[in-house]
DNA sequence: TTGTATGCGTTATCAC
DNA sequence: GTGATAACGCATACAA
């Protein structure tokens, strides 16, 4: 193994002078600089990240702590987005899958001091508040999907609010007035959001939203309580007044809305328009027409959080800010404009 | 940040003592270990594993290389059984995603090697032959879903045979005799191997299997061709002698098995029983009636790479050797016997 | 069973 | 701008 004092012998430099030039330190002359480089290629030097780790106490390995969300197909995205932004700048990750047990985490908040992670993001599967406390973890912190009840780390969420407006805005430009609902479990943060959204929408439209078309909480955390939505669209579509387009808490609900539409002989779009939420890419695959639907940025929140922490360095000890991601509109087939 | 001195200081034993009973060192009276013990507890002390690791020029730390594995919801079990499995020995996570780029993959071993990581494992989407050249890379190294063309690594894989073998039994168990057949690509290996397992089920049920009810291809790695299923199940099912079951190469061209059959006029599992592979959540969470299907058993392979990973160490030298993963029979609803 | 001395490869401090 | 020296926290070898 080749070492700074190996490459310090071989170019007549101290070895000080290797670790300056290692890292850039502009206190060396463009010569010494030049000369050292050519060694260090020469000998194939590649600095020891341990001994460097004990004395800075800090690596570039960043930890990423998460209920399931590594492991869950909705919201894999997330890692995928830290995980492509932090290669772009040269650091790595380190998993932590607490599976939702404390005694986990904290076992794993253990394992990050040890490891000297230079920084960490918090993620969970869903948008919601959850009580962080990173014993004794001192550096840079951004949570993802989640927040803190103090506010008090960098929190980058979906805006599910402007998602329901989204969605919303999108049917009413198309000409829809009756608008059905199948919406999320009431205890899911993002659909008190996005109903908010969506009113919004409907206020700027001059139009009215008709309560008795809301369907509740047809689907929470659980996958079994799913199928209740395929009821819940029956109902709706059943009605003599039935809506011309169904809102969808998330793009499975589309699923079973589709299927309710064609148990009552209805076509989508022709005679439904049909709006998800998440895109999630195997739905996109099944479904016929292909479904119009508001993109949950994933992706685009990992990679967030990432430019967060490389922030946090230059910016250190400014108050903590909630960064909002927007939540695109992905239109596809299953929404018409209404004649 | 307390250290081992500030330990054994407190304890009033020597340094070695603390790190004797860090590591588990038999050598120490059960007194004194308790005592260190409760003082380790106490300070709430956390090795430092730069210092350890400069020392023993080793880690804990295990590497995944996957190409999308990690980041994909068909596989990403595979990271949680790693993961799981991996918690249980104390050790951890390193992940590394190269989106199937050679030039990613090179640059990740490096940093494999500058974490000096103690052992790999190689994942894949697909169950394929693999060229790893985990250049420099001389710790443990196993492989998952993938193999080397050599052979040279340690390998673990889904019996697809025995997969086809189980759907195919269960269905002529049943009563099944026409039995169609909706298969993956033919360049995905385990389409050959479940197809072969599957002639052997019929061969031990003394029935022939009709190639005329076998729609090839009909789904490739891209979720874009999926939708070819749909197509191919309405061959079958227009068909005079249309068949009484159909097996699909994975869970999501059932869906569209499904689709087809509600087109006909027919009903799952009344008049036609399908069976999927896979055992994706999310298809249950979908389907009605719930989908009978073969298991891929991806969280256990994953654990079993960590397995063979521990076990290599009491084993080293050992010819490298292909350890195949039983893909359970999951029963659901969609298949009856046939009167 | 327990303790002491030494050094791993790097960077920080402070001198020159 | 450069270099000498010390220290980071631990495990190894050896001694007691």
């Amino acid at each position: 193994m080749v070492t700074l004092r190996d490459v310090a012998r071989s170019a007549g430099v101290s070895p000080k002078t290797v670790s300056r030039v290692v890292n850039d330190d502009p206190a060396v002359t463009p010569e010494t600089r030049e000369l050292v480089r050519k060694e260090i290629e020469r000998l194939n030097y590649v600095p020891n990240l341990a001994a460097r780790m004990m004395r800075t106490a800090t690596s570039e390995v960043v930890g990423l702590m998460t209920d399931v969300v590594a492991t869950t197909p909705y919201s894999v995205e997330i890692v995928r987005g830290v995980q492509s932004a932090l290669r772009k700048e040269g650091r790595t990750l380190l998993i932590a899958n607490t599976e939702g047990d404390r005694q986990i985490e904290a076992g794993y908040w253990r394992t990050f001091r040890s490891h000297k992670v230079g920084a960490a993001i918090v993620a969970t599967m869903f948008h919601r508040e959850y009580d962080v406390s990173p014993e004794g973890f001192d550096k840079p912190l951004v949570m993802v999907n989640c927040f803190a009840a103090d506010n008090r780390f960098d929190t980058v969420l979906p805006d599910d609010e402007e998602g329901g407006y989204t969605q919303a805005k999108h049917l009413l430009q198309l000409g829809h007035r009756r608008i059905g609902v199948v919406s999320l479990h009431e205890a899911i943060r993002a659909t008190g959001l996005r109903h908010r959204g969506m009113l919004r929408a409907f206020a700027e439209a001059g139009a009215n939203f008709d309560e008795s078309l809301l369907e509740r909480g047809a689907v929470g955390p659980f996958p079994d309580e799913t199928f209740v939505a395929y009821e819940a669209a029956k109902r709706l579509l059943s009605r003599p007044d039935r809506p011309t387009a169904i809102i969808c808490g998330n793009d499975m609900l589309a699923v079973q809305i589709y299927a309710a539409a064609s148990e009552h002989g209805l076509t989508v779009p022709d005679d439904l328009s049909v709006i998800g939420f998440d895109d999630l890419p195997i739905f996109s695959a099944i479904l016929r027409p292909r479904l119009t639907t508001v993109a949950l940025p994933y992706f685009r929140m990992g990679e967030m959080a990432v430019d967060l922490i490389a922030g946090m360095k230059s910016f250190a000890g400014r108050p903590a800010k909630q960064h909002l991601v927007e939540c695109p509109l992905v239109v596809r087939e299953s929404c018409r404009p209404l004649a």
